[in-house]
DNA sequence: GCGGTAATCAACCAAAAGGTTGATCCACGG
DNA sequence: CCGTGGATCAACCTTTTGGTTGATTACCGC
């Protein structure tokens, strides 16, 4: 039985390219497309009703417009697509901890790399819809590293804490857009800042951003 | 006859992408492909002496890691890879003022998004095989409202200070770093946060980053 | 169940940053 | 030669951050 997949990414060329590249490996099915969270959750329920069961979602987390990948990942996995839900396997463009911890969190069983070599891609597709997980080098040497290392690590709160700092939010918009009050914020970041060896806010971007903490851009 | 493209793009599923979405037109072949610009101009001299002329060179600015696009572009218009400069197409992922700038500056043809549909793509490669301007309309929009609300620009003292912010300095440790006073630092800050529609240092990092005025990462 | 960690909130004070006004000096261009 | 803009500095005041202390709730592992 043949691996059914689904492809979401917003890039028609990215579609494409994976689209040919799975076509090279036996065993695997590319069964739809769809260029952002929404029309995934529509086209896995479409994919459904038809009896053509979807094995596993292959997505990028970053999407131009629409549902976000972090999102859609959530949904597939809460079963709003009306579907037992399949396997979903994260390939994106980055590797930093925000993008990875947000993906594991909403349930992803995978996280490969755009520029990985078509074999890993393969093997990955496979264990991924066998339900095991699968994880890039990179991705897999950050998570030992911060597992061997685990003191200066921040809480997946404290990450989300220092993206919203990087875009330069105040303490008080950080605070309203997290529901929590401002003297949280500021718990955090005193925190974040003793963690991170730092003294400001401006500081912590810069580190955060060194060590792939964040993405800077 | 047809068109002869050169891929260059470090995504061996971009790559995989273009050359089966270009493989649907008539009159384009893909004659080559190449993952970063030292590779694109070994290449081009390669195809060169086979007697096998390149007419467009289809390229990613973003390079992971080797020669960048912008480097790239720049050395095939100069005539480096011993061949009669080809006209060069970028396609990526953003659109950045700066990035567009850059590779315009360095002697690109075009610039179009990775996210376009395909007929747009063809119609691009096209027009640039034949020696025209192929803008994405994005590109486009950018670049008209560039020129009809011009950005105020930073001086090279302003963008001196953005760059001492990112690092994470305090505003006395920027005046010692610069002989300065802090008196003197703040009214630069005023003038930055200004021209940068912001009203924090943070701000300021996220804005200028994004416009590529210092770099990220 | 106990201890550790994460997340939440409050009150308080000190330090830093933000905003305003006004001023001097210098270079460059019409 | 006069205006413009960049770079420099000062005084003053308001707002935001940073640092500390202390406390509650909840979950997780042993």
């Amino acid at each position: 039985m043949n691996i059914r997949v689904l492809l979401v990414d917003d890039h028609p060329v990215v579609r494409a390219g994976l689209r040919a590249m799975l076509a090279g490996f036996p065993g695997i099915d590319v069964v739809g497309e769809a260029s952002d969270g929404g029309a995934a959750l529509v086209e896995l329920s479409k994919l459904h009703v038809l009896g053509e069961p979807v094995d596993l979602v292959l997505m990028d987390l970053q999407m131009g417009s629409g549902m976000d990948g972090v999102t859609a990942t959530a949904k597939i996995k809460a079963g709003e697509a009306g579907t037992p839900p399949p396997p979903v396997l994260i390939l994106t463009t980055y590797d930093n901890d925000a993008d990875i911890l947000a993906a594991i969190e909403a349930g992803a069983s995978g996280y490969m790399l755009k520029d990985a070599p078509p074999d890993q891609i393969r093997q990955a597709v496979v264990s991924a819809a066998a339900g095991q997980t699968a994880l890039a080098p990179e991705v897999a040497a950050r998570l030992v590293g911060r597992i061997r290392n685990p003191m200066p690590v921040l809480s997946g709160r404290e990450v989300q804490l220092v993206e919203l700092l990087a875009t330069g939010m105040s303490n008080r918009a950080i605070a309203r857009k997290l529901f929590i009050s401002e003297a949280t914020v500021k718990t955090h970041l005193v925190h974040i800042y003793a963690k991170l060896g730092v003294d400001n806010r401006t500081a912590a971007i810069a580190v955060a951003t060194q060590r792939r903490i964040i993405r800077g851009q």
